[in-house]
DNA sequence: TCAAAAGTGTTGCCGGTACACCCATGG
DNA sequence: CCATGGGTGTACCGGCAACACTTTTGA
């Protein structure tokens, strides 16, 4: 046993580290009447001006990621309390030409009636649609194009894609948001059975005249009753 | 449109952000026997002395956090080209006394008869059962915990179960695997069935005796064969 | 009155689950 | 020869996919 051979493991002393910057980013999704899209932000200074890119900030001293991309948000959107998702660390030493900076990338859902749109213009970030989004700076698109992947995969066996819907919602809203999320038809009345099935949306016997002249049923989703089946192990799937 | 107002957002130069350190942990899992073992490391030198911890390092000016955990995998098992996956990252401000330093861990999967151990010994660090897991130092436990939750709720969904096991295994060893990850007794007949069905084995029409007398035939997983269909949205799922 | 979207029901089939017996072999 | 684990087959049932028609109502 002998310490000499390896003491940039057994001895993790802050002289072997280099210090860095850490930032984080945000890639926020909205759903928007059957539409799925991407909050960025156009920047006003230099190095960069006039380019796209998601949104952002330094990690202060005085908290961790997660609190800082909420920081973010709340400064951009004045959203609160809205679901993200830590995305992944972006590292490679030459993502950023200034300075060696990671970013630990954050994914967020919100509910695009929800938001100040004030705010969100004041700080020249804008809405694009999934598929027509422009080039970002740096590795921003990778970042993007992570995140939707990400998107798919999760909302495959969870019920995240609800946090994009308004509190209430009707099914074929729903249907609409897994064929964008998914790029895939589904039939209507299977849909509907599956959904229904799982006995986690409450019908408000309410309708919602905007998308039909009939008008469909709304519904809202029973968190509570599905935290419970989540901790058993159960999946939200709709897919087989 | 105005400039001022949103400095810290519209502004990220590089004087507004405090650098830290940034360093790597790796949660290695190994499978023995049926028992799903963890690599976990005594310190021989100050701070915490004595103590276990997971093996980690900084992250050098040279290298992104990828790399660095690679290389300490490698420092420590002799392995390369190893399943590792990033699992999250720890940030919060007092997580590590010394100085703010936030750490990305990395789960890795490894073959247990695979790996150098003479250097392992030499290291210091030795395998653990899970659940016979004393205190570790840090965060570290946590780490651990949310690596097991995130092996359990992958392997649901993707093979990566097969990199635990031998490169030649026998379906009853894969179903073992099966049971220890998910805490679940399964029935064998109904678990073969399903696990053939998949056509994602590769049978080598040899037998392994160490298990029994009458021997257990090997396969070998088709990588290639789920690649593509992984790609297609298939998922290698044992559960329904 | 009609166009456009919402809502309802049936059937066949595949796959999951439960369950019992024979096989091979080393000791 | 027998204990131990490995391997095979069947029958039932529930859930998924495919598919056509009626309802509502604003324009």
């Amino acid at each position: 046993m002998n310490n000499k051979n390896n003491e940039t493991i057994d001895t993790p002393t802050y002289e072997n580290g280099e210090k860095m910057y850490v930032a984080t980013d945000c890639i926020i999704f909205g759903f928007d009447d059957g539409i799925l899209k991407l909050l960025v932000f156009e920047r006003r200074v230099k190095p960069k001006q006039g380019e796209l890119s998601l949104i952002g900030s330094f990690v202060s001293p005085n908290e961790n990621v997660t609190e800082a991309a909420q920081r973010v948000l709340k400064e951009i959107t004045g959203l609160e309390n809205i679901f993200m998702e830590e995305l992944k660390c972006y590292s490679n030493i030459d993502r950023d030409e200034g300075a060696r900076c990671l970013s630990i990338a954050q994914y967020a859902l919100i509910r695009i009636g929800e938001y100040d749109k004030q705010l969100v213009e004041k700080h020249g970030a804008q809405w694009y649609e999934i598929g027509k989004l422009p080039k970002l700076v740096y590795d921003h698109d990778q970042m993007v194009e992570d995140a939707l992947e990400r998107l798919r995969t999760k909302s495959r066996f969870y019920p995240i894609g609800i946090e994009l819907l308004p509190k209430q919602f009707t099914i074929p809203q729903l249907q609409k948001l897994y064929e964008v999320i998914h790029q895939k038809q589904l039939d209507p009345r299977n849909f509907r059975k599956k959904v229904l099935s799982l006995k986690l949306l409450i019908p408000l016997n309410k309708k919602d005249k905007t998308g039909s002249k009939k008008g469909a049923y709304l519904y809202k989703f029973d968190y509570k009753k599905y935290k419970k089946l989540e901790e058993k192990g159960f999946n939200f799937s709709i897919f087989k």
